[in-house]
DNA sequence: CTGAAAGCGCTAACAC
DNA sequence: GTGTTAGCGCTTTCAG
């Protein structure tokens, strides 16, 4: 800028004025120094002015990973949770700054913001951090977080009813006449331990209960699964429907399943978690409980705004939907060995 | 660090000498500060820190977007390699800033840098800016693309073998005894074009000649694919194989091809590229060129690294692999009602 | 071992 | 209209 200054004869202050599109410089000097920044490349430092100005248009989307198994990023659906929230910041104005932390250490990324690198955070999922989320939202950290909605929650959530989901997909394999239903996921996370008490109370509505040697308490791991289901299925105890924690469960449940020489649909109806978009694809299309994806980006980034601009949001819970495809279909009445009841 | 200078009864010089681990500070005075800064929540603006310091640890991801088409980023692929770089960017104590871009505008990538948001970029795909990037390269921004690698580019590369890996899918159809092997992809994309010319080259090689009705210049859309090959079907084409652009649209035609009744593999055998994580789980289980995506954003780092430390890194060519699986097995004599030569 | 002072690149009063 | 000045939060000579 000092460059521009001497190279048109002005001071720096016209320059900064003349280049912030403020008003009140000389139509030619103006047009002079913007010429001259646009053949030399230049552009205001954003850092220095957000320095000057005590601002910050940047948010840190947060993605916990996982300590123990491994570093690596890859569930679907989170993936495109980032980028459903990437085209909503963009849209907003502002940039993303994508940070890596450990799960079990949620708190560190109120450091992000301490330093000053980011105005506020989104965090994918609230893992087993809950007290520290809280502790956070205590000290008045600006962050929201995608997940389930917890009884004494001090933090804005953004999710799903995942209660209701999961009650949904039970339901439902009950109609499709299933009657030995496992849940497959880790109840250690809130939103999976909800849809797993949707399931179990949808039991209940029906005056059923869940065989407990079918609740399945697996990582999002396709080996895990795979060894898993193959374990229950040697013990002989009856199966004929699945109600997966997440739509990639879903699919490493159904390939294991026919690998054992099971049906599905037909043998065993099973029902994902998400809609990714694969699960249309994938065969048999897959039945599951709909996170609406670019619904999501969205409600996350309304309420980080908010929350910037001083208010305090409530928490959002999207709606969640049955999609119906052919992974349940109606499970067959011989498929046990012995008589069961259709729908 | 005005406030613990003040509280500490010390100067602002000692807080940060302090803070920042540098020796020649009384034991118990650093005690105190640390102490206090610890209370208060409070870490160095990284802002402030990088105009004095003249730095800046921060590399941009520009995620081009498809202004034509939509805005939304769904590639598995595209999505995991971002993961993966990331993981990169992470281990090597950069933050990562991620940015949309209009895929036409590829050299507003180079705004990023200008206005010191980050020190450098990663591009993930060239897409129809090859200019751009060229002319970007020459005026000294800093930046990597993920792509294939060009015969004049001035840019630095990472990425696989596209010739390649089309020549690897199509040789391996032919192997397969498939002889009316149809290409699906947009050619108008580098890479794509690279794999569409090895999948010719691998016709050539044989003394064979590609159909030219089976050249199908499509974009990555489900629908799109699913709309032409439906068309393609419909006038009696013969048709035995396929080579996808990557699994996604293989998955896709798979679907579609099943739906008009033929049988994949049998009728038709499929070949995708990238090999996706959902690749092994699909049914049938997804025969693909296998990109290798952790060593990519390995790959795209250490390139950006190297260019940061002063260096020119050369490109960089991954090597590529096809993974053999259910989708591409034997195509059956009879298929196409007339007698075809096994393998 | 610690403090004073200058300056990173920028903006906003306040003069003229 | 444009220049002067002060200062955003930090680091680093250079003195003491």
């Amino acid at each position: 800028m000092a460059d521009i200054a001497r190279l048109v004869g002005v001071s720096i202050a016209t320059v900064s004025r003349a280049l912030s599109g403020n008003r009140g410089v000389g139509a030619e000097t103006r047009a002079r120094i913007e010429a001259l920044a646009r053949s030399l490349n230049y552009a205001v430092n954003v850092g220095a002015q957000n320095l000057r100005l005590k601002q910050n248009h940047t948010v840190a989307v947060i993605v916990p990973f996982d300590a123990i198994s491994r570093e690596h990023l890859s569930d679907p659906f989170f993936l495109s949770l980032i980028g459903s929230i990437a085209d909503a910041l963009t849209h907003s104005g502002y940039d993303m700054l994508l940070s890596r932390i450990d799960s079990e250490r949620l708190d560190l990324a109120a450091h992000t913001i301490e330093t000053g690198r980011a105005a506020a955070a989104i965090l994918i999922g609230q893992w087993h951090s809950h007290d520290q989320l809280n502790a956070m939202a205590q000290r008045g950290v600006p962050f929201v977080v995608w997940g389930g909605h917890m009884a004494r929650q001090l933090y804005v959530t953004v999710g799903t009813d995942n209660l209701h989901g999961g009650h949904l997909a039970a339901t439902h394999l009950l109609d499709q006449g299933a009657r030995h239903i496992a849940f497959v996921g880790d109840p250690g996370l809130p939103e999976i331990a909800q849809r797993r008490a949707g399931y179990l109370r949808a039991h209940q509505d029906r005056g059923l209960e869940a065989d407990p040697r079918l609740m399945r308490t697996l990582p999002f791991l396709s080996e895990r699964i795979h060894a898993d289901l193959e374990a229950l299925l040697a013990t002989g105890t009856l199966l004929d429907g699945i109600v997966a924690g997440s739509d990639l469960c879903a699919m490493s449940a159904i390939n294991t399943l026919r690998r054992a020489g099971r049906r599905v649909p037909g043998d065993v109806a099973v029902v994902g978690y998400d809609d990714i978009e694969l699960a249309a694809h994938f065969n048999p299309a897959l039945t599951t409980v709909r996170q609406p994806i670019a619904q999501a980006g969205r409600a996350l980034v309304d309420s980080v705004m908010a929350m910037l601009a001083g208010h305090r949001p409530a928490s959002v819970i999207l709606p969640t939907e049955l999609v119906q495809r052919e992974s349940s279909r109606p499970v067959r009445a011989s498929s046990l060995g012995r008589a069961k009841t259709g729908r």
